[in-house]
DNA sequence: CACGGAAGCTAACATGCATCAGTAGACGGT
DNA sequence: ACCGTCTACTGATGCATGTTAGCTTCCGTG
């Protein structure tokens, strides 16, 4: 993957809703390349930030941590800001934390404020990235207050297939993620233990086999119906009102 | 209370971020004040909306609806705007409904659009209230993940009295809402009955009486420390960059 | 090749929570 | 005054999940 300005890693939720110039443009706020490895820690809670994060490859964690035990609030996938907040907020209220190793985009806030005055079609965007983000937060509620532990990892690889499958990055049989069992358990409210009997028993149904972190799948519908996923909340149809011209 | 124009009823949380100036630019924004009971479904999940809501009294929920059950995936008190993502995304993904009764303020897309245009200062507003709804889901998340049903229910008041506090409301030895057990359950994710004895845990531990949604508590202090009540992640302390003058 | 550490896995027991069944009180409508 | 409905509450039972303890497999490294 070549760097910078390719036009195929940055704004990857956005790049149906956005023209050529504006990604291009989008693109040009990302000043520098960077690496990190499992449980690097690019973001701390209470720090103050004057850049912001877009993942270029790879998966970062949003984590809350509480005395000794972590918590995983939140997930991304490559071409997500995932600290746009910390633009428009003093300090972050969580963690940004690489989950297996990544590849990542920096844009100094200066550039951003010039972005946000200068190209309203690009500040929408900001902005609804931060919007959509909230709606998934919504829908882990909803998840965490009415599925058990095997549902609740179901759903999650199916939300992340529908993620990849909106930046053209989604497999048919498969989906490649570096997540211990320890991860899933933080990511679902339960014990690793309870996380490995959970990833047994989607095995014992037959509707997915998981492998450290890689699940392999013949049968998508299944595992969707059995996580009662319904993809509405991640807005893949064209959820801005760009064509309304609003603003 | 007077209305329109009484300066004391809107922007709840960002009142002391904001000038006079914007404060009543803000209030000019909302062009009709209404009321609506108990139950009653402001926002639909998947309507198209052309006017925003902000709360002036009382409590409304969100909720997503999964076969007949409700799953309550947020809260708000005056002065909240309950659907600005409703402006920025073509549908809701969920439902807004009144909690007991309210009066709530309509804001016409058509003039907040115009605000977003010509008023920098109440753009990032706006954005930062989004933000906060979105900090506030995340705390939501872990504290799903992390503790069991009384220390839920003990949470939730901590955060509403917090909130109360923020916009001058606040009551030292109670909180008065129309919460019902079962209201209490489909925010924690646990059957009414199981809401029925954390409720009675609380009153056996001596922490609160709850009696028709209404807390009676002697020590706040106490039950902040019970339901591992920690109020920076509602940024009380002045998140906004305002003073660097960003934008 | 040996070793150590991390991750995955299993069993046994304890606790949190769901479910089912039922009672009692508050309230509105007739 | 009566009735039905909604909310609060209780007990009994079973499933979901936590905890503790150990074991195995994999993999990087000396």
């Amino acid at each position: 993957m070549e760097f910078p300005n390719t036009g195929d890693f940055l704004a990857g939720r956005l790049r149906d809703k956005l023209g050529q110039d504006d990604l291009e443009y989008i693109e040009s706020l990302v000043v520098e390349r960077r690496e990190a490895e499992t449980g690097e820690v690019l973001l701390s809670r209470g720090a103050i930030a004057d850049t912001s994060t877009i993942l270029i490859s790879g998966y970062m964690f949003r984590t809350i941590q509480s005395g000794n035990q972590r918590f995983i609030v939140g997930l991304h996938v490559p071409g997500d800001f995932v600290d746009l907040h910390g633009f428009a907020l003093k300090r972050l209220d969580h963690n940004v934390v690489a989950a297996g190793p990544v590849v990542y985009g920096v844009a100094p806030h200066e550039k951003l404020r010039e972005a946000l005055e200068e190209r309203p079609r690009v500040a929408r965007a900001l902005w609804f990235a931060t919007l959509l983000d909230a709606a998934i937060h919504r829908k882990w509620i909803q998840m965490l207050e009415q599925l058990d532990a095997p549902r609740r990892i179901a759903h999650i690889y199916c939300e992340l297939h529908r993620r990849f499958e909106l930046i053209g990055q989604a497999n048919a049989r498969s989906l490649r993620t570096p997540f211990t069992q320890i991860d899933l358990a933080d990511m679902c409210g339960v014990s690793a233990i309870h996380a490995n009997r959970a990833v047994g028993k989607l095995r014992e149904l037959g509707l997915g086999e998981i492998r450290r972190g890689d699940l392999y799948t013949s049968d998508w519908d299944a595992l969707r119906e059995y996580a009662q996923f319904e993809p509405d909340y991640l807005y893949g149809d064209g959820p801005l009102r760009f064509d309304q011209d609003w603003l």
